[in-house]
DNA sequence: ATAAAACAGGCAGAAATCTGCCTGTTTCTG
DNA sequence: CAGAAACAGGCAGATTTCTGCCTGTTTTAT
């Protein structure tokens, strides 16, 4: 993986949300810079109306936004695209916003100014979900939730049992294997769809 | 039938986590002159001696304690009780505590000073979700086993998934499939294969 | 620096699971 | 009792997961 020649063919496309047209500007055409298909709106209204007519695989949205909030837009948006990935960003947002951001299944909550890289390779996970992996929103909103799905229940289980025992471990793979009497490959693989890094995080 | 009779009323009692005795202590305090039974716990390592010797039906911890976080806790916390309904508190939360809080499952993310109307309506909405849901023992039996395969404690918390829906539904099965949103011949295959019955009355 | 150990992922056949369709049984309702 | 609704399982093709083998990379130890 000496460089990125991993020309994928599937498009993988971010619609933008923000208010702010010089932000949303910029913030689009550094995306673009590193391959990603950006659709914008600079309005909540705009958006649903891009999300119901072109393919969207991620939705990156402004949490104050005149008119309908980023909030509200996504409620309205998980009407016509119940999984889609959600990330916020905000500056000066309350515990109470990050709370309920989360709570309506957001994957990310970024700080304004965005940092471009952390934008990035919050994208970046995204994408590689898009391949085979798991819905990472539903893992950890559905652990207590009894609307969940079953399955994402199960896998939220699943992750919950590897982290910990990755964590008791102090990240060791081999020792995770021989404790859980998991198949090795079995258990990369797991971690791969759960979305599960080992490292002791910070 | 069912039996809403409530004969056995068990008292709903809070783990809280506070490595600040004072506050710990009063908010014990006024919790309890709310029936609510409290069991406290002043670090991380004993809550989860605590909850594993105790019977416990929702957590209220801090984030910031010497030691184990409110987080590495949390985690480890669900390994036991995966179900557990947690609410942090915390002065001084970033953001990223916040989206690390609800990714791990949180019902509410409070600020310090907590005011003890909030986390008592909080904890009161609980109570009532709680009714008659999780069978504490089951769980605790078949997850703790710390020994057992992967495969094997994923089987359990399945079939620990599926008795609980039963049970809440009264043994219909319709209600089951329609909760879970699993397919109806995978749930009669799984409860086949894990030796579930579905009994109409108990 | 070099060797050894640990780790991650591609690949592919094997195994298991999922799920739609159909049938027969049991339970409910009037 | 008759009809309707709910339920369970057989069957089979589609899909997913499992897992051994092999290769390349990263980390650790000497």
């Amino acid at each position: 993986m000496s460089e990125n020649t991993h020309q994928d063919e599937l498009p993988f496309t971010l619609l933008l949300v923000d208010d702010d047209l010089d932000v949303l500007g910029a913030n689009a055409r550094f995306l673009r810079l590193n391959q990603i298909e950006v659709v914008i709106a600079e309005s909540a209204d705009t958006a649903i109306e891009r999300l119901k007519s072109e393919r969207i695989d991620a939705i990156v949205t402004d949490l104050r936004m005149p008119g309908m909030s980023g909030l509200e837009f996504t409620a309205q948006a998980r009407i016509i695209r119940p999984l889609i990935p959600v990330v916020f960003f905000s500056g000066f947002a309350t515990v109470a916003d990050v709370v309920a951001a989360m709570r309506l299944g957001a994957v990310d909550f970024l700080e304004k100014p965005v940092e471009p890289q952390h934008l990035l390779s919050t994208l970046k996970a995204l994408e590689s979900r898009y391949e085979g992996a798991i819905d990472s929103r539903a893992l950890h909103v559905d652990v207590t939730s009894d609307t969940a799905p079953f399955r994402y229940r199960v896998l939220a289980y699943e992750k919950l049992l590897i982290e910990e025992s990755l964590m008791k471990h102090d990240g060791h793979v081999g020792k995770v294997i021989e404790s859980l009497q998991i198949n090795r490959r079995t258990l990369n693989d797991k971690m791969r769809r759960l979305g599960i890094t080992r490292h002791t995080h910070g």
